[in-house]
DNA sequence: CGCAATGATTCTTG
DNA sequence: CAAGAATCATTGCG
């Protein structure tokens, strides 16, 4: 780099002044006007015109020879005059700057998952977006998923800087390299010093635009990475048994109306959340309430029937456990056989209409369905039985009804006034309220 | 492996 | 906006 100035200097004139110089000694001689400068000129640049017609090792002796002349700085500095002129002033114009705002955006996102920044901090920062992502969560394995994550991210991470860091060492490599050659070449050719800096320049634009495209497939791999670990349907888990007892108690014993309020799922949540996990997070297991209810309800009024049996249970579970009789606790369980389940599960009716009416034939007595003799008249003496068994306990318990689909409309919706003679028990559980019908 | 159960999500509706 | 309905995706059982 050094060498070029001093080259250029060192003859004191410059020929900046002279653009139509070339043609006028492209006729050969020059020589009438008698001045051995242009004399010269005219020589040295016959000698480049003809360059290629010598051997190599004449050029190579002419090549030194030009390169010792002393007008050779004067030369170079017009031949790179011209050229700065006519071919880098068109490639000047396409300077960028587009390419900044998704950069920009790149590195922000980059940041804020915690794969670029500072190196130990990016680890914890991932983290925390991990579990606020995945908060509200519950089970034991979601430290150990946050882990699995964590250790993801962070081999996304590394991966991430390991090729940046080469990025940038090809990167400085390679422009050591070109301008090592382009000034190794400046001897021979027109290149001047603007000129190797804009080649650095571009360079550098090129590695950057490949830094992005490292920096682009980062985020596509972080994004891939939460979307497997934070999109909760890929981790279902069932309720253990305790909460699903719990829900079902509650959505047995307000079937007429199977709207849980807000205060009472948390109550259930929170319930709940003791059996299920060690996780008290109960705002978002109101949540997962929300979502039993949801999907209890329709799914038992799609098909009453099927769950008939389970209903029994629970009702005569809550019976059992509000008249305290602990003695006879284990009868509750009885009614519901095996076979039952089976000639319900079989009904497959196919609106609850008609299972509906086979149900109410229970306060009649001789209900015969049009198509379905012997499968109701089995289910409905194995109602007839719960029923005889449960309301055994205390007459005044009307629990046993309260299973019944009466609160279920002909149309199959659920009952918007709550039928306080039929359906509502004056004898309720303990901790329960009758606020389930004042919704 | 197939299938039913089931928790969650998304779209629709009143 | 909440409930219903449809659908998806996973789990667990035979």
């Amino acid at each position: 780099m050094d060498e070029q100035p001093r080259l250029m200097h060192s003859h004191g004139v410059g020929m900046a002044g002279h653009p139509g110089l070339a043609p006028h000694m492209q006729d050969g001689t020059g020589g009438t006007d008698g001045d051995g400068r242009k004399q010269d000129i005219g020589d040295i640049l016959q000698q480049i015109m003809t360059i290629t017609d010598q051997s190599l090792d004449e050029a190579q002796a002419r090549k030194h020879a030009l390169n010792c002349h002393r007008m050779k700085p004067a030369l170079f500095n017009v031949l790179c005059e011209i050229k700065e002129k006519t071919v880098l002033s068109i490639r000047g114009a396409q300077e960028e700057e587009p390419p900044d705002a998704q950069l920009m955006r790149l590195d922000n996102m980059l940041l804020a998952e915690g794969v670029s920044g500072p190196e130990k901090g990016g680890g914890s920062a991932a983290a925390a977006v991990a579990a606020a992502a995945a908060g509200g969560g519950v089970g034991s394995d979601n430290s150990a998923e946050h882990s699995d994550y964590r250790a993801k991210l962070t081999q996304i991470r590394q991966i991430y800087h390991t090729e940046l860091e080469k990025y940038e060492q090809a990167c400085n490599e390679f422009t050591t390299h070109v301008m090592n050659l382009l000034r190794e070449q400046s001897r021979t050719r027109p290149i001047s010093p603007k000129e190797i800096e804009r080649m650095v320049g571009i360079i550098h634009r090129k590695f950057s635009s490949i830094q992005m495209q490292l920096k682009q497939s980062t985020c596509e791999a972080v994004m891939i990475l939460r979307s497997r670990f934070l999109d909760a349907r890929r981790k279902r888990r069932n309720f253990n048994k305790q909460a699903t007892e719990i829900l079902n108690e509650y959505f047995y014993s307000h079937l007429s109306n199977p709207y849980p309020s807000e205060e009472a799922k948390e109550e259930l949540a929170k319930k709940c959340s003791i059996t299920v996990s060690q996780v008290n997070s109960v705002s978002g297991f109101t949540n997962e309430v929300s979502n039993w209810f949801g999907n209890k309800r329709i799914r038992y009024k799609k098909n009453i029937g099927k769950f008939q049996e389970e209903a029994n249970m629970y009702a005569a579970k809550t019976a059992v456990s509000a008249t305290s009789v602990s003695a006879h606790g284990s009868q509750a369980n009885s009614p519901s056989t095996p076979n039952s389940a089976g000639s319900a599960a079989s009904f497959n009716m196919s609106n609850s209409g008609d299972l509906f009416m086979s149900v109410q034939a229970l306060n009649g007595d001789s209900y015969q369905g049009a198509g379905v003799g012997a499968n109701i008249q089995s289910q409905v003496d194995t109602l007839r039985h719960v029923i005889s068994q449960t309301g055994g306990y205390s007459d005044s318990l009307a629990a046993s009804q309260m299973y019944s689909p009466q609160g279920i409309n002909t149309n199959g919706g659920w009952q918007d006034a709550p039928t306080p003679s039929s359906v509502i028990s004056p004898t309720e559980g303990p901790g329960s309220v009758h606020s389930d019908t004042s919704n």
